[in-house]
DNA sequence: CAATAAGCGGACCGGGCGGTCAACTTGTTA
DNA sequence: TAACAAGTTGACCGCCCGGTCCGCTTATTG
């Protein structure tokens, strides 16, 4: 299918450069950075860009597409550790600070689509059902929520820490910690309303 | 100060026009809704638009202070309610359901930080400090958690379920229940951060 | 080292944006 | 109802964006 010949150096090194002056330049101005400004920031020209990556929405796929793997890669080791209670928590925390590094969440919903995309996404999201089905076996999570609820709200402590001006870049723990408690089986209230059956 | 006299009947009519269709466009196309077709959707010319709002910044910071202000009169009434920790309850309620009807989230972070929005925005930081204190000395939440907490968690909900596509619009009551368990003394774990200083 | 094609760069294009303005219309008032 | 101020309009401006294109450079290969 895709019988590409190896890039030639001086090629491959320019992607490696224009993908992490990508993410950086998104992170720093969201999303309408403008290419112009990743070329300058990667040190080529503009026309580079459209070389490797045909629309700007092909070079945010690419984006997404090395963050979701390594985060399915931490999940999938997960789960083989001793407890599962503590490996989701673990991955949780993984996936957040990963994300506290870089906020990058915005990429996932404009543009970034692509088949490719959408395969290694569930694949990650088979690897949360599987972590969460092991915690809620083993006790460590009421037993009426799901890897969906997990995948939902496992973006939320990153998502209200960054209301706050100057916040310690550790806020996220706070956050992650009351949410890890609503997901506690002790103390727990019936929920109103049922999954959703869609990620 | 702003001693503005009345305005003509048809500016009148045409700044509501405006706001509206303002509030709509923004809550289907997002923050890039573009003054034009506010203006078409309102009925009006593309200046009408910069004669009642000299910036399109300052057309966002009046929706905002609409949406806040209403908030707030909720809140404040909710503060004479007879069950402190229902009323906490009830308020984070009203907002979701505020917010999912109409997402405008957004528009809070760009653009809308006017002196005026801040004070009003202010004042209804102030009302949910008061709501959860009470919330707090009745025992219907953990002793460890603030105001500033509620505010940031606040918003949670509808973010985490905005990711479903075809959602039930009531799932955000799925996500409010499961943060407002972590926020109940029972079966609470020590935070591992403390709660930030700023909202 | 010579030949070749892969890769590079930046001027350039069309389009859509926020915002301006001067000619025109209309509500208000005495 | 006459006269004026207040309000309206849409063509227009400058800007910046994503994307194209073609002459030039350079890594690769026999």
């Amino acid at each position: 299918m895709t019988s590409t010949r190896p890039l030639r150096a001086d090629a491959a090194r320019n992607r490696r450069l224009l993908l992490t002056a990508a993410a950086d330049e998104f992170a720093e101005r969201g999303l309408d950075a403008s290419v112009a400004d990743i070329a300058r920031r990667a040190g080529v020209g503009k026309g580079t860009v459209f070389r490797h990556f045909a629309t700007k929405d092909d070079l945010i796929a690419a984006i997404v597409l090395d963050r979701i793997d390594a985060l399915n890669a931490v999940g999938e080791k997960l789960l083989e550790a001793a407890d599962p209670g503590a490996a989701l928590l673990e991955f949780l925390t993984v996936a957040a600070h990963q994300r506290q590094q870089r906020d990058l969440s915005f990429l996932q919903e404009a543009g970034g689509l692509t088949a490719e995309v959408t395969r290694v996404r569930d694949e990650m999201f088979q690897t949360v059902h599987r972590l969460v089905d092991r915690a809620r076996a083993h006790g460590a999570v009421r037993a009426d929520v799901t890897g969906s609820d997990i995948l939902l709200l496992m973006c939320a402590p990153n998502y209200v820490t960054s209301y706050v001006r100057d916040a310690s870049p550790d806020l996220w723990r706070r956050y992650l910690a009351i949410i890890f408690d609503g997901l506690r089986p002790e103390g727990a209230h019936p929920l109103p309303h049922p999954p959703p059956a869609a990620p």
